[in-house]
DNA sequence: CGCTACATGTCGTCC
DNA sequence: GGACGACGTGTAGCG
C-alpha cells in the first residue's frame, strides 16, 4: 500500500472505517462501511451508500502517512494551505484495488455561461436590435462587467450574464457596476440582465431600478457558437 | 447487474468509457478509463483519475437503464426536476463490485456558521460587552439576518456572521439588511460583519458604509459551545 | 416548487 | 498567495 502511494496510483477501498478531520473546520464520522478512493493526484474521497457528495474529503496535493494501530490501518491525508488533516482507521477491509488508469480523453462542456458571453459577442441581437459590444470582462472598481457596449440610440449598455435563473443577487451586482460608472461615463447607462429566467422578487427590485431584463438560453448560445464556428470552417476553406 | 439496480445495491464499476450529459447543460467525455460509483439512492459518480470532483455525476434519485449495444455496455442514468440524462458507454470492465454497504455511523461537523450564530447567542460578549440578541435568522424583505440585538447604549445591531474570510458580497448582504430595516425601525442601527477575517476591499467597502468588523473565530465559538454543553449536563446532574 | 443562504464548498483566473 | 466569481454547483430550510 505504501508503494501503492509512492508510484502514484489509484487506490479503491471498501471497508468499516471511522473517519476524522481537522481544519478550516472539524468532524467526527462514526464507523461504517464506505468507499473510500485516494487519487494519484492525493485527492481523497470517502463515500456513504446514498449521496451525491463525500462524507469526507481531501483536494488533490495531500501527502499520506499508512501505519497500523491496534490491530487497524490508519491512512493519514495531510495538506498544506490550508493545513487540513483526514485520518481514516479501517478495522475491516472488503476489497483493495490498486489501479493505474490511462485516461487521457478530452471533456467538454456547451452551454456554460462562457459559451452565453461569446454567443452575445458573436450575434449581439440576442440582447436587442442594434446592439453594439464593446468590450468585455471590464475590470471596474467593484469587479468585472461581463459584456457593455452600446444599443441603437448610442445609449451605453451594461449586461450582466447568469446561465440560470438570476437572483436579487445578479441584479445587485450589475447595479453595482452601473453605479460605479456613473462617475466615470457622463452618459445614460442602461443595464441589462441576460439570464434564461429571473425570479419574482429578482424582477421586482431589478424594475424598481430601472434595468432590464433580457431572456437568454444557455442552449441557443451554444448552438450559436457551434453554427459560427461551423461558418469560421466554411469560410476558410473557401 | 439489472438485478443490483432494483435490490438498491452500491456498484462499483472501473473500466474504460466515454460518457455523455444533456440537462442544463451538456457535455461529452471521450473514451477513457475511469471510476463509476452508483449508489443505492440512485445517485452517479464518473471519477478519472485526477482532482476532487467528479467529471460527470447525477445528485441521487435516479432511474437508470441497462442494455447492450454494439459489443458495449450502455447504463442511462435519467432524472427528472431537472430533466436530466447521463449516459455510459462502457466497452472494457477491469473491475466491477456490487455491494451492500451498512453504514449506520453518525456525522458530526464542528465550527460551522451554525456554530457561530450558536455561540453568539449563548456568549453575546464575543461580539462586544453589553451586547444583547434578541432574534436570530429574522425574515425581513431582502432575506434573513443572522442575529440582530441592542448594544450597551440600547442602539439596534445587526450581525452578519461568515465562517470564513468576509469579502465584499458579506458587506452588501450586511448593507442589504439595514437599508430594508432602516423604513421599520426609527432609531439608529449598527452593523456588525462578524468572521474570521475580512478582505481589504470588503474592509474598505466596510468603512464607506459605516458598518464595523468583529473577528470571531469559528474554532473558538464551537468550543464555547461545548463547554456551554458540559455546563448544561454538570447543571442537570447538581 | 420557488427562493434564500451555506459549504471543510472546489476551481480557475487575475492581480 | 489573496481576492473574486462561476458552477450542470449540491443541500438544507422555509413558505
Amino acid at each position: 500500500l505504501k508503494i501503492a502511494f509512492n508510484e502514484r496510483k489509484t487506490i479503491i477501498i471498501v471497508g468499516n472505517c471511522w473517519v476524522e478531520y481537522h481544519g478550516r473546520a472539524s468532524s467526527k464520522l462514526q464507523p461504517g462501511e464506505r468507499i473510500v478512493i485516494i487519487k494519484e493526484d492525493g485527492s481523497v474521497l470517502v463515500h456513504r451508500s446514498r449521496g451525491y457528495e463525500p462524507v469526507n474529503w481531501q483536494p488533490s496535493g495531500c501527502a499520506f502517512q499508512v501505519y497500523r494501530d491496534r490491530g487497524s490501518l490508519v491512512i493519514k491525508a495531510i495538506k498544506r494551505r490550508p493545513h487540513e488533516i483526514v485520518t481514516m482507521f479501517f478495522d475491516r477491509i472488503y476489497l483493495l484495488s490498486v489501479l493505474k488508469l490511462i485516461d487521457e480523453g478530452e471533456f467538454s462542456l456547451y452551454a456554460s455561461e462562457e459559451d452565453m458571453q461569446k454567443a452575445i459577442l458573436l450575434e449581439p441581437s440576442i440582447i436587442e436590435d442594434g446592439f453594439k459590444p464593446i468590450d468585455y470582462e471590464k475590470k471596474v472598481e467593484p469587479g468585472f462587467i461581463d459584456v457593455y457596449g452600446v444599443d441603437k440610440n448610442g445609449r451605453m449598455v451594461v449586461i450582466e450574464i447568469k446561465r440560470r435563473t438570476a437572483g436579487k443577487d445578479a441584479v445587485l451586482q450589475l447595479a453595482k457596476y452601473i453605479e460605479a460608472l456613473k462617475p466615470i461615463v457622463s452618459r445614460e447607462i442602461r443595464g441589462i440582465l441576460a439570464a434564461p429566467q429571473i425570479s419574482r422578487e429578482a424582477r421586482k427590485l431589478l424594475t424598481s431600478l430601472g434595468l432590464d431584463f433580457k431572456r437568454v438560453d444557455p442552449k441557443k448560445c451554444s448552438e450559436i457558437l457551434r453554427r459560427t464556428e461551423d461558418k469560421k470552417i466554411i469560410d476558410f476553406l473557401k
